[in-house]
DNA sequence: TAAATTTATCGAAGCGCTTCGATAAAACAA
DNA sequence: TTGTTTTATCGAAGCGCTTCGATAAATTTA
């Protein structure tokens, strides 16, 4: 014997007798299609409101073939990070997501990703209705991403012509190096690893369009980059080393990201070079660490939240595109977005 | 007309006609229930197989009366906070969430919750099969969460006798006690807020015991807390300066948390206090920002990631629990586990 | 005023599964 | 042997929705 009170569920077929209508007005009311009159709709959301109703997800997703998912791929590596940066932009995507009623499922995959062994559960499935890719991942995935025909998007990250959102380095870059110049620096060195990353790259381009536009035309031996290691303390470290035993004395470094920064300055620190009195030092990204870094890290700073807030929003118009301008937007090669960003100055400079 | 090849979706009846079986057989065997011939199960999964059939997620929830979700639910400003604990707490939920065959639905919650209205939505909807809430949250919110039936587990925090799972914070304590002990010192002071908190109060008793059973039975004015505030870096700061304007000449700081640690070194930083040379701290949690403090800063290693893995282990043996010993185990009290700790010895001691 | 269109409502089919009998053969007991 | 239980398989109902006609009243157009 089962004494517990099982509230019984409210089914769309409770309201539709409640409101004496069918339900399939009821259900037009709920999606806000076709024709019903004011008074019956008055009549079901009162019913609804009364009887507490709310649709069972997976009754409507079976019918309507949506899944009210999307899905938010990641890689491990990049949530295990120190710094939770693709962590915040997750977040700013969930945020989002509950104004436009779909719930994010986050799926991590491994670095060494092999296609089929590793293919997100969620892809596999089909459990969503639209994906959001985050950082660099392997062309493998995205390859079978696009296959699978769902909509996405990628964020922070560049792929062939897959549409993607990603932060204005360019111009951030170009902000700091001005920055830098009216400092006073003359003597600046750009330090970065890993220049086929997309980001990494066109930060080295602002930076080196800001030397040109302040006359220095040739920035080769101002350049560091560690081409085979990703750009991480320890490579800021290494390549601060490198740039000292070079005999160069820059009077400012600019870090192709806030990690390196830190690296580079802990080099310093070891070494009995003064920052910012003998080498400034700017960085990207503004991760936590940035702040309490000493000294204080003058960084760019990233906008994590409204990152992801817009990769969904995107995504969302996509889906919502019924077809009609989504192909002229894609053909018409606009399927990019950037995210501002803000030069945050602190004690490194 | 419509040129583009769409995959047909295979079904469980494809699967079924490709096999020779009925669809009642196939789902048998993909749900290992029932009575099926060796024979007929191995020809059924090689159709599967041949054919790619994965089930639809959305039917079987809706004929099953499942959804095969899980809800983690976390206040806003907890992931808000410079330090990523909960994120990770639930990246290790998430992570564990694969094993199950879960899927992870976040749901954040304002610092002001209100019943009914803020109600997250995958309550509204029942849309899990069981939540995890990670933290101190609403009251409210809890009553809320149990009258729904749906099955819970708190992480990090506690209510009523309501399951939870906990960081073992009184043995860690003592732990970090001892070692200070030790190292000699033997004017330790505890700084502390939000002593309401089960964690807090939980970490102040067990330095407490670590003291008594030095010898030191009367720690009441080595014991600074702040009632009224949460335990920030701010406190932490506050604190130091309300101990040291008091005449105390602690050698040993055990503060409540890395946060509170960070703000009273910086406190000490700015008085020219030498940090571990006039005064030792030690910190609880082992924040991102520990290892990067001035100087970095010995504390007590919480893992988040298992922390979350147990959460979502646990909360996925009361749902498999199929009533037999899982009342037992409510009502014998044990509805409680703890995640183990580990001290970090940096410069800061 | 008749024909065409728009508005309003509903019944029923169907989405892809699970699960409950029904049926019957095989295995075991008496 | 006959009766009982276990094993194996299947058909059909049903989970709670959406959506496609069908139907008809109200409105517009010719």
């Amino acid at each position: 014997m089962n004494t517990v009170k099982v509230k019984k569920k409210v089914t769309i077929k409770d309201v539709a007798d409640h409101a004496n209508a069918s339900t399939s007005t009821v259900s037009m009311v709920i999606n806000n299609k076709g024709y019903v009159s004011d008074e019956k709709r008055k009549d079901i959301l009162h019913s609804i409101k009364k009887l507490g109703y709310v649709p069972s997800a997976s009754a409507r997703n079976l019918a309507s073939n949506r899944t009210n998912n999307i899905g938010f791929i990641l890689r491990e590596s990049h949530f295990t990070l120190s710094e939770p940066f693709y962590t915040r932009i997750f977040l700013g995507a969930e945020f989002e997501s509950k104004k436009h009623n779909y719930y994010v499922l986050l799926a991590t995959i491994s670095d060494t990703y092999k296609k089929e062994e590793d293919t997100p559960r969620l892809l596999k499935e089909r459990n969503v209705d639209g994906i959001i890719i985050a950082g660099k991942v392997s062309g493998e995935l995205l390859e079978e991403v696009e296959e699978s025909g769902i909509p996405f998007v990628l964020v922070d990250y560049q792929y062939k012509s897959f549409p993607y959102i990603s932060v204005d380095n360019r111009n951030a870059s170009l902000e700091a190096v001005r920055y830098l110049l009216s400092k006073g620096h003359t003597e600046i060195s750009f330090l970065g690893a890993d220049p086929y990353h997309p980001s990494i790259s066109e930060r080295l381009e602002g930076f080196q369009l800001g030397m040109l536009k302040a006359g220095y035309s040739d920035t080769s031996n101002l350049v560091f980059l560690d081409e085979d290691d990703s750009p991480t303390l320890q490579t800021g470290y290494n390549l601060g080393a490198k740039l000292f035993k070079s005999g160069k004395k820059p009077t400012a470094v600019f870090c192709a990201n806030d990690a390196m920064a830190i690296g580079f300055m802990k080099y310093a620190e070891q070494h009995k070079i003064k920052i910012p009195e003998e080498v400034a030092v700017v960085g990207f990204d503004d991760v936590e660490g940035a702040k309490f870094s000493s000294p204080p890290l003058t960084t760019i700073r990233v906008f994590k939240e409204q990152f992801g807030e817009l990769a969904l929003r995107y995504l969302t118009e996509i889906l919502n595109d019924t077809g009609k301008d989504l192909s002229s937007k894609y053909e018409r090669g606009n399927h990019m977005l950037t995210v501002p960003t803000e030069l945050i100055v602190r004690e490194s400079t």
